[in-house]
DNA sequence: CTGTTAGCGCATTCAA
DNA sequence: TTGAATGCGCTAACAG
């Protein structure tokens, strides 16, 4: 009679299948947890039944414990607000649900959060992988995950450079995207192009400003840092600093003796930020000044005129690296890792005016 | 000199760590799981030093094995691109991050994902607590949690109706901040007012068009269901289905034979909607037509003219909906709930003239 | 095909 | 103040 002692928690688990079963727990086991043993059909069935009618849910901590492994996803960016990281995180989210992979959201910018601390969360949990994409770009958490060696978690990395080259990679080739922009401009026949952005500090946006030397110098347009529009206030000061960035750019390139006919921004907050001032000033959008934003956010369509943008597709660079990631962690294929560089597209609206 | 057998994962343990130090793991357990169990200085000293230099890091399977707890919160959207969304679980990640939990991020709209499995998923991992936030209001979720009575997982909802009455709630008073803005309205000397949304098939959204008649009558203006502009069309269509439905909406409200001064929008997306349209139609802002968003996104302040909205907190929210929870975890305080209402306020910008 | 047994790493009795 | 022993729930040898 005495009911043998079973408190614990509460949950159902399968020494309760079990006993209810009148089997063993190894059989429960091996059909609640998909293995290949076999294992007659009634008995399969039998116990199926009556974990449904007991509610069961295997303990992940017990499963965890044994295999080792968690089926969760660790996603590493500084933030989800800024657009490119909220469609990255969506596309990975979205492969990982589809894969039975759950995601642990971590923020860098989530202040109390070290990466020291993020990384020893992640250690703690046997998190299976990881997505990388944190804005600067010191290599400093691939070190610290690295400096570990008992760590086997599998990283792969979004728009982030690598110190050492054991991992897999979706770049975005921003000295690319920057260059098809400016020669797009040229083609519609401007040859007096402003850059406007906040200061190069990182490889993405180094890039960029490269490009667009790039083709200038190609296209046979003398250039000078007269060309460049670097906003370096501090970038933390506004709630949006990226667009106050672009209206105080607009005010210094109105004040500009030399006129241009087109200015390609750093992004399309900055750009958005260019139109509003452009837009309150009577200038003419794009009669009077071409605008050409970087990144096509959700408000290129949006903004008035619609914004004619290089695409950075975010949400599909998220996707492939979930895909790669998971395909890692399927088939651990050991040492073998892929480095993609997702290639840029423009998309035409109406911020870009032909002149002649 | 046969070394015991310690393959398993490679990971430090605290055995590693007793044997090196020549002490109990019960000891090594008291100070590095921060017991309150007394333990001599050196001792503890000791141990700390050698686990930090054996790298060590607690498994979190084994700790949540005895402990059933994981410090992780779940947080259940429908997705995170909607910037009502976007800004919520950014909000809760933040005070998240900061009293030591973990985001577990679960989208409803990544398919596969039925409610069913995401919740099988929470039991699993013994999350101990949720925020729910999906957009649907058939309290489905919450039904099926309570239907499996071991769960004590923690729930605050968030602008989600619930079914009982056992969780915390945050909502937000969309009829009041409806009313609110349409007050706003009137006083500025508009009377031929226009509400113009998508189907209210939702409660938060009825609301709206409550709060939207509340006001117009109060005002002794007459009111007729031609005030009401929906569009009933396939929200899905569309990669920016609001966005797409305020262009609608403005062609039509343009068709119609008697003039209004004004148009309050569902939310942001439709109200940049009707202003895409305005604008391309030469029918100048605020000066022909005024627009009354809701929401106040990010883009608000970048739109142009930049528009005049009710604001809705949702950060702020969120920070409000994790703070409550965590409250309830840490204190285990039984029986009692929060029900929080946000109150709107009126931001206001360019896009509503003074008429008279 | 089925069951017995051991142990993953940790926190916690209980005894010293 | 310390330590030996137990078991959380599960999976995986191993033996039948």
């Amino acid at each position: 009679m005495a009911r043998k002692k079973r408190m614990a928690t509460g949950f159902t688990t399968i020494k309760d299948i079990a006993r209810e079963c009148g089997v063993s727990v190894t059989s429960v086991s091996r059909v609640l947890s998909n293995s290949s043993y076999p294992v007659s059909a009634q008995m399969r069935e039998k116990i199926l039944k009556t974990a449904q009618r007991l509610n069961y849910t295997p303990n992940l901590f017990a499963r965890g414990l044994k295999t080792n492994e968690s089926s969760e996803i660790a996603i590493l960016v500084p933030n989800i607000v800024n657009p490119f990281y909220t469609s990255l995180v969506s596309g990975i989210e979205s492969v990982a649900a589809k894969e039975g992979y759950t995601i642990l959201l971590y923020s860098t910018d989530s202040n109390n959060m070290s990466e020291r601390k993020i990384i020893n969360s992640i250690h703690g949990k046997r998190i299976s992988g990881m997505i990388i994409s944190t804005g600067s770009d010191n290599g400093e958490i691939i070190r610290i995950l690295q400096s570990n060696s008992q760590s086997p978690t599998r990283i792969v990395l979004v728009d982030y450079p690598s110190p050492s080259s054991n991992h897999s990679s979706v770049f975005f080739d921003y000295r690319k995207g920057s260059a098809l922009g400016v020669e797009y401009l040229i083609r519609k026949g401007h040859r007096d192009i402003i850059y406007a952005g906040l200061k190069p500090d990182r490889r993405t946006r180094t890039e960029r400003i490269e490009g667009f030397k790039d083709v200038i110098e190609k296209a046979g347009i003398p250039f000078s840092e007269e060309a460049l529009c670097i906003y370096d206030g501090n970038e933390n000061a506004k709630e949006n600093p990226e667009f106050f960035a672009g209206t105080e750019l607009a005010k210094r390139i109105c004040a500009k003796s030399k006129k241009s006919t087109a200015v390609v921004a750093m992004n399309d907050m900055v750009a958005f930020g260019l139109m509003n001032h452009f837009n309150r000033s009577g200038v003419k959008i794009p009669q009077d000044v071409s605008i050409l934003g970087f990144d096509d956010n959700l408000f290129c369509e949006v903004s008035y005129p619609p914004l004619t943008t290089v695409r950075i597709p975010s949400g599909q660079m998220g996707e492939l690296a979930a895909k790669i990631l998971v395909d890692e962690l399927r088939n651990d294929s050991a040492d073998s890792y892929i480095n993609l560089t997702i290639e840029p597209t423009l998309i035409e609206r109406n911020t870009v005016a032909e002149v002649n």
